[in-house]
RNA sequence: GUGGAUGUAGCUCAGUUGGUUAGAGCACUGGUUUGUGGUACCAGGGGCCGCGGGUUCAAGUCCCGUCUUCCACCCCA
């Protein structure tokens, strides 16, 4: 028979509940933090994003050509877009623009432990704030994104670094700006492949001086205080006033952390530079703390992005966060509870006389808010009951050849067992009593 | 794209050196005599044993291919 793509993902109701939690608590901590939600099409035009990541995307993408002769791709991301919609209206925007969205997004590439081939990613971005004021606004709403499923300092940390410091250091030591970013990718690797493969990839770029240089690199990487930098830079040839201006943001930032009080999550990581190319400042990270998994979300400034998509300039930071990593996290924590749907209340019909007794009663409980139950095919009392509990029925009304005679019903609290008998009119009142948890029935 | 593992009922898994009609638990459906419930007991439905080919008198079991899922590498927005 038919079965789902390969790496594509459907939702039963238990992980459908699962799912629209993580998203509620998303919105929730945006509001939070006032940003407003968008929107944006599945579908775009490729050169979206072959025009931000050159044309090797394409291997990476979902990609085709539609009836109408156009290249299209599944979005793999949703940072293209928002450039997209942003540039046009930046005029018209109050600034900082502080957007958020969440989506499905689609990677063609082979899927493994935390990474599928359609995942849902919370984004938030900060547009029109040049300084690290941004950063500190994204960080919090990253960590605090987190802590709202229940994690906590000693489950994940924020790695922090700055692609901008990096590459200071590379020129102080007469790596040009145009090579910075092909030596980054070697940082990235740092501590993943072994020093002799590292030095193989330096070698084209700065020559002989490779073995040298990675040893540098490797040292500036451990870095993990702005003191320590400083020394790293005493012999290079760098102007003090311009590493000293970039350190004066690094303390923003990290002083900005420290008086929203969360010093205690975040962790100066120079090995951080994200693969990416179009990141041209701080940069940031969140893992567990055991490493085990994936990267929970990761972010950072990219200023020249809206100028490279849109044709309008604009400091822009943001983040995401997928739910596959996190998922995998908060189950590994044992911090998903099972949801139970429970019904408020269970209409039983004794008999089948009671039928329309039963049907107006359910939708009279319906309509004053109440999610109501009842058995579409009038089975037996004692199925009916047996189907009260696995609707988890707080309340029942129980409708008898004598209540509907008497144009009555009973009221029973499913925890006590304890039942009334009462007039149509009161019914609902009384269902509310049981459902506030009131002790005592009368 | 490369390498390793995996596949038997809706789920978790048994299934011996190849040998009759492929099993269990859970779940599901019905029942235990007709107006009161999570237990217990009884019964039942449900499997092209991932798919295709091969070896054999005989394949869930052995061989090849293929797909799927998982893990690692590559990549990671």
């Amino acid at each position: 028979m038919f079965k789902t793509l390969p790496g594509f993902r459907e939702f039963l109701p238990e992980e459908c509940r699962r799912r629209n939690f993580y998203f509620s608590q998303w919105r929730r901590n945006s509001r939070n933090y006032h940003f407003q939600e968008f929107d944006g099409p599945v579908l775009e035009p490729l050169e979206l994003y072959e025009e931000k990541s050159g044309a090797e995307i394409r291997e990476q993408l979902f990609c085709f050509t539609d009836k109408g002769g156009r290249e299209v791709a599944l979005r793999p991301e949703m940072t293209p877009t928002l450039a997209r919609l942003v540039g046009p209206r930046l005029g018209a925007l109050r600034k900082p623009i502080k957007w958020f969205s969440i989506g499905e997004q689609y990677r063609y590439e082979r899927y493994q432990k935390g990474r599928k081939r359609a995942f849902y990613q919370y984004n938030a971005d900060i547009i029109g704030e040049a300084g690290p004021a941004a950063e500190v606004e994204l960080m919090a709403l990253l960590i605090d994104s987190l802590c709202s499923f229940g994690l906590g300092e000693k489950d994940f940390a924020v790695r922090l670094s700055d692609r901008q410091l990096w590459i200071m250091y590379l020129r102080g030591l007469g790596i040009e700006e145009a090579q910075a970013t092909s030596v980054l990718g070697v940082v990235d690797k740092l501590g993943r492949e072994p020093e002799d493969v590292l030095e193989q990839k330096l070698e084209p770029l700065v020559g002989n001086e490779a073995a040298g240089l990675l040893k540098k690199m490797i040292a500036f990487s451990r870095q993990q205080s702005l003191d320590g930098v400083r020394e790293m830079f005493r012999d290079s040839g760098i102007v003090m006033d311009e590493l000293e201006s970039r350190l004066e943001n690094w303390n923003e930032l990290l002083q900005g952390l420290q008086a929203m009080g969360l010093s205690s999550f975040v962790q100066i990581d120079l090995g951080i530079v994200r693969g990416l190319a179009y990141y041209t400042g701080f940069v940031f990270e969140a893992f567990d703390r055991e490493k085990s998994h994936r990267a929970l979300a990761g972010g950072g400034r990219y200023d020249n992005l809206l100028g490279m998509l849109s044709r309008k300039e604009a400091p822009a930071a943001g983040f995401g966060m997928g739910d596959v990593v996190l998922e995998d996290l908060l189950k590994e924590k044992g911090l998903l509870p099972k949801w139970v749907e429970e019904t408020d209340v269970y209409v039983v019909g004794i008999t089948p006389e009671e039928r329309s007794v039963v049907l107006s009663a359910v939708r009279a409980l319906r309509q004053v808010g109440f999610s109501v139950e009842y058995s579409l095919t009038g089975a037996s009392p004692k199925k009916q009951f047996k189907g009260a509990d696995e609707a988890g029925g707080r309340t029942l009304v129980v409708i008898g050849p004598e209540e509907r005679e008497a144009g009555q019903v009973k009221v029973k609290d499913s925890r006590t067992r304890s039942e009334k008998t009462v007039s149509n009119k009161e019914m609902i009142a009384c269902v509310h009593h049981i459902l506030r948890g009131d002790p005592e029935l009368d």
